[in-house]
RNA sequence: GGAGAGGUGCCGGAGUGGUCGAACGGGGCGGUCUCGAAAACCGUUGAACCGUAAGGUUCCCGGGGUUCGAAUCCCCGCCUCUCCGCCA
């Protein structure tokens, strides 16, 4: 369907397109000059090239010259070679130069938004695909998670704050309880759902975050190691795509699924006081991850089923959620289409993002260099996709605010029982 | 952190300045044989870039350097292994 988009020739053959999703996603990279760089190093590349062939023959000369004792006609060569290959290197040093620039460029235009993506700008162009249950009723009042949390000593942002900094969370007693029990139970779902369990390092080099796409454009958005140059992972995303960074996959591996726990690191820079109350943003989080590495013509499909894996968890938690596909200028950087999830948290009385499913096509494997090969084939460049299955801030900020009961006791729902330990929290 | 060893194709493993994109073995693929299979035998089997093509160029962890010429020599980095130290 789609070509080898962000391809340099796909750049080249449909430059408009491009120009197109660059717009969209509102991205400012100048596709002219990186097609101006792109024909300019076609042309370097040429010459570089024949030079180099002229240079290799005659060193082929130069050795038979020598072979047979004609040391003078090997010397004249070698003089000419010698000059030749001068001239390689500076045509090469003008090459790097192009490249490079050609290269940063390539790596800031955005993937291209699948057709079925409706345009739009913000949020408002979203589209609800789907809602599941419906918002709970209570003959009482609903409190928040903050007072609930309060209520039975859950969370501590206070002292966190004085541990870290503001906005970093700290759960204690049950709630500490609570987390790690979510955490099991979405892990154990989609491990019998048959994905496989990863659990990745929590930081990832230079490499990592740029197959990905975080880099070059989300560095500030990022903690950073300086030291090593590595960066807190902002979502297991990185470490669990790029699990098969430079390699080719055979395709009978194909599809691959892998979920993981990892906690997830955000600056969130200059989003302070945006509805960030309690533990709805935070600078670290918990997340399982679903992704997905497959054949091309396939990724389409397996994007609706990895939503319908994440969503599982909501239903068996019981809790009222919608569907979001996002409009093309929602969708993130890498992404070709997305669906959110939001669920409904009744003390807030909104909905709280707490998934974002994405296919990706080929952008992040081309970047990370991932690859299949069909028989006896050529290797191709495989589809990924990735989703939140799901975060656990916000779902346990739904799941707390949707099972209170008037006295203030939480009554948690049946399939979370075996992995808390109890079925309630009270007193 | 200290001392050594090493990173070569899908895998194992040669190669230590030209004739090497790379011996040899295994695997894979195709074929012969067979009722079929195994075995045996024969053939084939890396990637990227430029080019309509013919063809050319590059790649032996990554980056620099020496040389007419580097997988092969030198320097830096990364990674792996062994030993010592340290530590959860």
């Amino acid at each position: 369907m789609r070509g080898d988009m962000l391809d340099i020739r796909f750049i080249r053959e449909d430059p408009d397109k491009v120009k197109w999703a660059c717009e969209q996603k509102g991205e400012d990279v100048s596709i002219d000059r990186l097609l101006e760089l792109d024909e300019r190093r076609r042309e370097l590349v040429s010459e570089v090239d024949s030079l180099r062939a002229e240079r290799n023959r005659i060193t082929q000369r130069i050795k038979e010259a020598f072979a047979s004792s004609d040391k003078e006609t090997g010397c004249v060569l070698r003089e000419k070679a010698r000059k030749l290959s001068d001239a390689v290197k500076s045509k090469n040093d003008e090459l790097k130069v192009v490249e490079e620039e050609l290269n940063s460029l390539l790596l800031k235009v955005p993937n291209i938004p699948d057709g079925s993506v409706q345009e739009g700008k913000d949020e408002n162009d979203n589209i609800v695909v789907r809602e599941w249950g419906e918002k709970p009723h209570f003959d009482f009042e609903p409190k928040d998670h903050l007072q609930i949390g309060a209520m039975h000593n859950l969370f501590d942002m206070r002292r966190a704050a004085k541990i870290t900094g503001a906005f970093f969370p700290l759960y204690r007693g049950a709630g500490a309880r609570l987390e790690r029990a979510l955490v099991n139970f979405m892990l154990d779902t989609h491990t019998e759902n048959g994905y496989t369990e990863i659990l990745p390092p929590f930081l990832s080099n230079r490499a990592s975050m740029t197959g990905t796409g975080q880099l070059p454009k989300l560095e500030e958005d990022m903690y950073r190691v300086e030291q090593d140059d590595l960066f807190l992972i902002p979502t297991g995303e990185v470490p669990i795509t790029n699990y098969f960074r430079e390699e080719i996959i055979d395709e009978d591996d194909l599809p691959m699924y892998f979920c993981g726990y990892t906690p997830c690191f955000r600056r969130e820079a200059g989003s302070y006081g945006k509805k960030t109350k309690g533990l709805i943003r935070v600078h670290q989080f918990d997340k399982v991850e679903l992704v997905k590495f497959v054949v091309p013509g396939r990724s389409c499909d397996e994007l609706e089923s990895l939503v319908a894996d994440a969503e599982r968890i909501l239903q068996l938690l019981g809790l009222h959620y919608r569907v979001v596909r996002l409009c093309t200028g929602e969708l993130s950087f890498a992404s070709a289409k997305t669906y959110d999830i939001e669920v409904w948290a009744p003390g807030m009385k909104r909905y709280l993002e707490v998934s974002s499913c994405s296919n990706f096509g080929d952008f992040q494997a081309r970047r990370s260099g991932i690859r299949f090969r069909r028989r006896g084939g050529k290797p191709e460049f495989v589809h990924t996709l990735n989703g939140s299955g799901v975060a656990t801030p916000r779902l346990m900020i739904a799941l707390l605010e949707t099972a209170q009961r008037r006295d203030g006791s939480i009554v948690l729902p049946e399939p979370l029982v075996k992995y808390f330990g109890q079925a309630k929290i009270d007193g």
